[in-house]
DNA sequence: TATGAATGAGCATTCATTCAT
DNA sequence: GATGAATGAATGCTCATTCAT
């Protein structure tokens, strides 16, 4: 009962993260805010985390941890591979539209990492959590080249790369122009320029 | 009376400030550090920017004009379209290479832009930054349709932000990765693949 | 939870205040020594209050009000008008010699607002400081006249204002010169002069 | 010839000081501000000035001297004693009036000297002026006491210290209520009553 | 367990003063 | 002699974290 509560909690505190987060950045980000924003002290975070850093990478991981679910999931489907891919490369805009504020947190985390020399027990979590996604699409164009449905334009490490680059590359400049354009449908036409290239 | 190149001096400043910016990150960054790098007094930045926010603004704006420049360049060759697309999505590769404090500190920025609502004059800039990129890559893709040279597999200004896209998000997976894989080598493929694609 | 009494504490941090300013004037106090003062730690100080000037500005007003009850609770007295008015006139004297740092810190504070053109809601508190004792003064000499008891020497508003300019500057100079000479004595021979020179 | 300059420059660096001081008050006042005043660079200033401090204490002495001048020159009159006490009460207020500047930055510097303990040889000035103003006063009162004109109604020491007690209370309430009443008639009406009382 | 109170380490910024020319 | 450039010492304020209850 006590430990249900205690995970329960502890997740309703990462919610609260999350928005704080997503709206002032790291920095700006005050420990009472995000108490502020779950309804409960400041030093009862410190119950669940043990520092601000903590709370962050907790989220990060968390976050990390969804948005691949969600993308796993799309690449569950049993249609054909162009399907299969099509699905995938959607599943990924629409996962950062669905979980904007996932995103927006997530790549300003990723672009602290950028600092030079940064080496951390988190940066594996992220090298994870892209080299899955990688493997999730790589699996896809490998089984469309051995059913001889896709041609090999690059190899697939690369392939793969490639996509998620535009779907990172193509989010971000949505974000950054305040939503001006439409992320689903340009996705989309993204989704099928890259199967219609590679496609047997 | 002392006689200083006032202009000078600020340029080795916001040289200072790019690599400390590039290693630390905006909030970590003090301004004595910067100092220190330039080889000069804390009190004599204030002198050439009305404060830290101005520091990293100037050399935001300083950054964005030269690697704009840089791609530019790229852009004003003769060539036939092929090679001129080739060339500057080459160029979107190299630029970031050949100045990765730039990317590093750029990203970052761009980064805390992500922060809901932030709307300020900087941004403007950002804006004006992608808009000319597009601009360049656009006309270079209209040109070789009005040339019968490419064929239209999606809307030019579709066309541009894909490829800009694409080039944001595999440098931005090379840095995040340590560069464990050849930059130059994936996005000469990439820019193959594009320009493959694309050619009637 | 630890429970403290807010309002005691305040009390406390204006204490130290006081001490402190009337020491060492506005701008060489340091934040740090007023809490050094009260025993407590300088962060707590901005718990208390929003900042340095507001701390003043808060200490400020204890003391006007401060000295503005123990000057009408001296005019409160029954007897006739000529006692009351000695009465009143000696409390001016007694108030700054009983709290002698709360004149130093009024008088700098006051100097303060001597700077042209300064205006800001502070400078009010001290207007209705200035205006409820000429008002006090004034409604003891019109008492008189009415009662015959005074004679008219010049308008009462005029009256008011000059008694209390009289205690103004003599404690000005008592304290200016170290206390050299014995303020109640002339206070009190001040008092006897103008009671004498007013009475009918 | 040089001389002749050093000394006039001096003059036109203590006459821009001044202004500054009394609109911004020491602390706010900075070099830069004085030197911009003066048209001149700020390293000048050191050239005859060895900091702010002194500075600061120069224009002191020197508006205490020049103060004193004029209230002398009053009394240097050859008419009766009554008319001669008038003459050199109005003249407090006069110079006041006249010289508002002069009164403000003296006010603030002598509050500065209520800090506490504070001890340093330009207090030595202030008693100085202070001590020939009183002179001033009580060799009057003494002529006219002598020559059975005014009536001993208090110490002459005292008397002379009340009539500047008055001057200098009222001319600080004229500054503080932003001169909202009229200082010269005021000060007539007070200098008048005090003759009259004291008239024998 | 929950939390408000307390706090010191940390940092941007200012400005009097020095110095090189 | 005059001065703009350079700067370090000084300080108000913030905020993550601890602590007492």
């Amino acid at each position: 009962m006590m430990r249900v509560d205690k995970v329960e909690k502890r997740k309703k505190i990462l919610e609260g993260a999350l928005l704080v987060f997503a709206e002032k950045g790291y920095h700006k980000t005050k420990m009472v805010d995000v108490a502020h924003k779950v309804g409960i002290g400041k030093a009862t975070i410190y119950e669940y985390f043990r520092n601000k850093e903590e709370l962050f990478f907790s989220l990060i991981e968390l976050l990390e941890t969804r948005l691949l679910h969600f993308i796993e999931d799309a690449a569950r489907s049993t249609e054909d591979v162009e399907s299969r891919l099509k699905r995938v490369i959607n599943s990924l805009f629409e996962v950062y539209i669905r979980w904007e504020n996932a995103f927006r947190v997530l790549l300003m985390f990723w672009a602290e990492l950028l600092r030079k020399g940064e080496t951390r027990p988190i940066q594996e979590k992220l090298k994870d959590f892209y080299a899955n996604l990688m493997r999730l699409i790589e699996t896809i164009y490998k089984d469309g080249l051995k059913k001889r449905k896709f041609k090999e334009v690059m190899p697939p490490e690369q392939f793969a790369r490639s996509v998620i680059a535009m779907a990172d590359g193509l989010t971000f400049q949505w974000i950054l122009s305040n939503k001006s354009f439409d992320l689903i449908d340009s996705g989309r036409k993204c989704a099928e320029f890259i199967v219609n290239s590679v496609t047997a």
